[in-house]
DNA sequence: AATGGCATCCAAAGCGCTTTCAAATATGTA
DNA sequence: TACATATTTGAAAGCGCTTTGGATGCCATT
């Protein structure tokens, strides 16, 4: 069933049919009772591609999903998506996802911007300088990047959580209750928020003239194993660290079996504060010591870039062009003064 | 830059350039040189709403992901995705995605095949007398499905794990193993999975004269949080069960908790099987106590749905219409034998 | 020189929709 | 009644591509 058929059908013309449709204020009221009836009855849907060919709109945001043998997939992409999706589903758009091999991002997102098949993009797992910035700048296609790129002019649309800030109350908690060696288990180096949250941390031990030694630090993908290893390479320092900063609560899963293997208590031994993406799969606070973390809802984030870009698309009214969230630290269980005994 | 653009520029015509661009025979090596010489230079790509038109193919295949505000997002479907997007990507196919009320699953369905935005649907989340079958068998749509319906005629296409023949194999070990009190933590009821593992532990235990009882089993969503509070439960009974069956390794890791937590001892007071996806960031040969698991790559599967579809799609000779994989069972740490003293 | 075959190329129609421009009808005004 | 003005509808062009059904020119054959 096509427009053709259905306007025949009601012995209308397709221009009429297709007003009657798309809310216009010229046809009937009555003719356009008539016309959705008919639309009821034979279950015509118009044709999107023809759609986006005559209006250049397909009513869909484009996301690359970077994707290869052995590319570990991610948690938070799922959770993201979930977020975009809750507001997508609202206004009745959809997503393309083309996959790409990660070393190909940047030709994957110029291609699916040119295909036609999206009406605006989403960019995320920023990096430091990250290449994918110009390119989107010269692209005359709306875009809203999740994260920042370190080092480059923010007068690009993005919504980022303040991750330096984040670390750095974590960080300085952690001072206060008198912990003085500290570790980072963090994400992988090049990417924007690893680095934010680095200097994060660094500047509050500054401010203490403390340092973050580099075997104090661990850039690593932030699974369960990763966070085990990590875990497990602090506690055999000579200087072992008493305050540990991680970037995700999946990493810090394992991480926590490393404390628990090598027979000390997290809080009291050892404290550790993680950030918490609110992952429903994982909630700090029923861990069995429950969780420090500094909080932002990943989910909560996703919708609201959704809703940015289709209403940009829509071309309903201005939206913020940048939006940093604050984050909150929740103390738990997992954080407490540090221990005084065995001092070098 | 649009096809009449580039054919003007190089003097011919646009029959001449879209058939040297899609390789067909008739058409100058020398022209066909030029022509993709030109296309390298100017960047030019083909708009795909135009081809979708012209073609009736898309090069996409469409899945409805189920979300809504409060509607947890589930790890598994980001993996699994992973796997789609690793084979699309080959073949550079996208996918488009329509979020959709878990609710309005089947109507999101039929939107998305008839607006003509894709060639080909995959679903998944199966459950029994899936109300979606017969809407897709109306389509005249390719379609594969991950898993399949209980209680339907199977002459679907689907690719299904042997969910049944795991939890059947998984339970006979345990009970050569010497158990006889059994509990199973499974997914949610309705989920055609949850329902045949269920059966496999059913069966299993009936060729013992033994079984199942209402109160040794829990459906929920498989969340670490879950998997902790059915644990709990469990280990109030007070016919104890020591073996347990887990249908997913992100329950396993609550459920552990709770053994840890009251001070039962994982391999020996409780023995414990779960089902590994091989989700990349929960690895079971790394647990504190290594877990045995009936494990099947669903990022494997992904990837073999993906094929299938595209190949269908693409002409590329017949698939096998329904395909039903073994799962491995892999013995770690996590079961021993039934622990003999305080019997009732 | 006339014929047929082959290799290349092109004009134009068509995919299903939106939208411009114009026509037809209905309504109001003098 | 005659005219201007809304209101409602339609014909046709166009979005960017593929594909059908010729053209055209060139060569080998008769």
């Amino acid at each position: 069933m096509n427009l053709k058929q259905l306007s025949e059908l009601l012995g209308l013309s397709q221009t009429t049919v297709s007003r009657a449709l798309n809310g216009y204020p010229e046809v009937n009221e009555a003719t356009r009772e008539r016309v959705l009836q008919a639309v009821k009855e034979t279950g015509y849907r118009p044709n999107k591609a023809a759609q986006r060919l005559a209006t250049g709109k397909a009513g869909s945001i484009g996301l690359v999903m970077p994707t290869a043998p052995g590319h570990q997939s991610d948690v938070h992409f799922g959770e993201f998506l979930a977020g975009l999706g809750e507001e997508a589903v609202r206004h009745d758009f959809h997503f393309v996802i083309m996959p790409a091999d990660p070393d190909d991002e940047v030709a994957a997102l110029r291609r699916l911007a040119i295909s036609g098949n999206v009406d605006a993009l989403f960019v995320a797992y920023m990096r430091g300088h990250d290449p994918r910035l110009p390119m989107l700048k010269s692209l005359s296609m709306p875009y809203v990047v999740h994260g920042r790129s370190f080092g480059a002019e923010p007068d690009y649309p993005y919504l980022d959580i303040d991750n330096e800030g984040a670390f750095y109350d974590a960080t300085r908690l952690l001072l206060q209750l008198g912990h003085t060696r500290f570790a980072l288990m963090n994400g992988p180096t090049h990417l924007d928020f690893a680095i934010r949250r680095r200097n994060g941390v660094i500047s509050a031990l500054a401010e203490r003239g403390l340092t973050l030694e580099e075997d104090c630090v661990s850039h690593a993908l932030m699974t369960d194993e990763q966070g085990l290893l990590a875990m497990e390479r602090f506690l055999q320092l000579p200087q072992r660290p008493t305050a540990i900063l991680c970037s995700s609560t999946v990493m810090a899963l394992g991480a926590i079996r490393a404390v628990n293997q090598a027979g000390l208590r997290l809080g009291e031994d050892i404290s550790l504060i993680a950030h918490d993406d609110v992952l429903p799969l994982l909630k700090p606070e029923s861990f069995s010591v429950p969780l420090t973390t500094t909080r932002s809802s990943l989910r909560a984030a996703g919708a609201r870039i959704a809703q940015r870009l289709i209403g940009t698309v829509k071309q309903a009214g201005p939206f913020p062009e940048q939006e940093l969230w604050k984050t909150e630290l929740i103390v738990r269980a997992s954080t407490g003064p540090a221990p005084q005994s065995h001092e070098a």
